[in-house]
DNA sequence: CATTAAATGTAATAAAATTACAAGATTGAG
DNA sequence: CTCAATCTTGTAATTTTATTACATTTAATG
């Protein structure tokens, strides 16, 4: 948690004193970090001892930790602000705030995943005889994004956003199939229906869910990503983000796991598109 | 300049123990801020003023000040420094370092980002009797999902990914019309004609495309994200990325331009949605 | 191979932070 | 209102940490 903001909250805790030091401390944390505790027990009228249980309060192992937090929080970009838009924000704020709450959230998915699961995934698709890969609404521009990567790659791959469609290829599958299925609530009944079809089939379905949901229980196998999903606008934003950096992390394991000469094709692909194209230097 | 990168680059410059030194914190740097200088000079075998030195070699004023200094690296999100994913790589590494890539990108798109032409565009768009999203490849997916979010606004937005129906929307296009176009590079062909024949119709086309680009000379506004393409991979990754979380600041500015009455018919159409999915409490 | 400059370490010194303890302030019960 | 108990704060000693000065080693050049 970021420290500056602990130091306002934590008002109430503080002594008289301590509260002195606080005042200090916001007021040109900058400086603060490059103060010493003598400097800072002068500017703050209190003992050097005060300073340091000021530190000891906010849980920190002392001054010189303190100082380090502190660092961090100064670097972080954010030092006071709350990430959530508000009505009365204007387009330099929400622009900072959406941004910095996309970052952050990245960060919580990235803990959250299984590296395991991920490997394995990897695994699966590198076997695959024909990978699918389906999502609604939102979570269809994703699946539409891993299209355009695995495409790439010269292997089979199919994408719909047609329910029906969807339904239809799955029926289609085999054993050697993968099925990816991307939902962020793992609610959505007719993907979950789908994967009972595919599975049944005895098709290989991968969820990218969140984990314990509906769908989820269908998968054979499930990368969950816990994004805190941001409600306050009624629209899916990090998580989708997240869902598409996985993609990405997928089809970079692919490529490594595949091997070099495999990357070559890739190169190929790329260079074709070039005539579709104005030329850098014209 | 973040310091971690800075020890990297300056290899050349350091002497030989102060390249050990700079080994051991770059394999650990989150346990070198909590060391002390002695601690970190037995890891490294070499002398405590040998590490003091390699402080001030990266210009700072000490251990303690290069501690700052690093604490704050660390806080802003890139504590590995080789950020480009390698061969050699497992999926624990290759996981973090996209994850790590693309949280880094974000913040160089963020900051290149003119806050004036997005206020600018939000407007246009509000203002807008019919919006248009148009990408192709890896950008048909960002446009795709910009159609998601502004088809819940209940306003009139159209999603082409194929180029003729692009073309002939242009075509029917006038004055009122926006026309947002996405593109990397900004040098494909077809968008930039799409962009002509919209401008020919007296629309407004609006670019998300790289600054000085042919696209970009063809369009009333551009909004430009000049992010560092990761090209090991051949494969957009990061600039997409930064097209959707620019998307949703637009739809964010759209909304708060919109006011209160209109978020109700957002969370009207969430509510709708309910019915194709399976109860949270079953 | 000798000379010089650069690099590194040792030991002394200085600076900074922490601890132990005592004095002062505050609170509340009688 | 006052005295005891507790909490707050400061002083001074101690410990830890960082820096400096200087000696020694290592490497480089003519």
């Amino acid at each position: 948690m970021n420290i500056l903001e602990k130091i306002t909250q934590s008002q109430a805790v503080f002594s008289k004193s301590e509260r002195k030091v606080a005042e200090v401390i916001l007021a040109d944390p900058q400086t603060a970090i490059h103060s010493s505790i003598a400097t800072l027990a002068k500017q703050s009228n209190v003992s050097e001892p005060t300073v340091n249980r000021f530190c000891r309060r906010l849980d920190t192992k002392g001054f010189p930790d303190f100082k380090l937090h502190l660092a961090q929080s100064l670097a972080n970009g954010t030092p006071y602000v709350n990430r959530h838009v508000e009505e009365s924000d204007g387009p330099q704020e929400y622009t900072k705030k959406i941004f910095e709450s996309t970052m952050a959230s990245l960060e919580v998915a990235r803990q959250s995943l299984d590296i395991n699961v991920i490997n394995r995934v990897v695994d699966l698709l590198t076997q695959a005889q024909k990978i699918s890969f389906f999502g609604l609404g939102a979570s269809a521009s994703v699946a539409h994004d891993a299209l355009n990567k695995f495409f790439r790659f010269n292997v089979p791959v199919i994408y719909f956003d047609d329910i029906l469609m969807q339904r239809m290829s799955c029926m289609n599958s085999c054993e050697e199939d993968v099925v990816v299925l991307i939902s962020h609530t793992g609610r959505t009944k007719s993907l979950v229906e789908i994967a009972q079809i595919a599975r049944g089939n005895d098709a290989t379905v991968i969820g990218i869910t969140s984990k314990d949901s509906p769908l989820a229980k269908e998968c054979s196998l499930v990368i969950s990503l816990d994004v805190p999903e941001d409600t306050d606008m009624y629209m899916p934003m990090a998580s989708r983000i997240a869902q598409l950096t996985l993609i990405d992390v997928l089809a970079t394991g692919f490529t490594l796991r595949r091997g070099t000469k495999f990357r070559e094709n890739l190169k190929r692909v790329k260079d074709t598109l070039r005539e579709s194209r104005y030329d850098r230097k014209q």
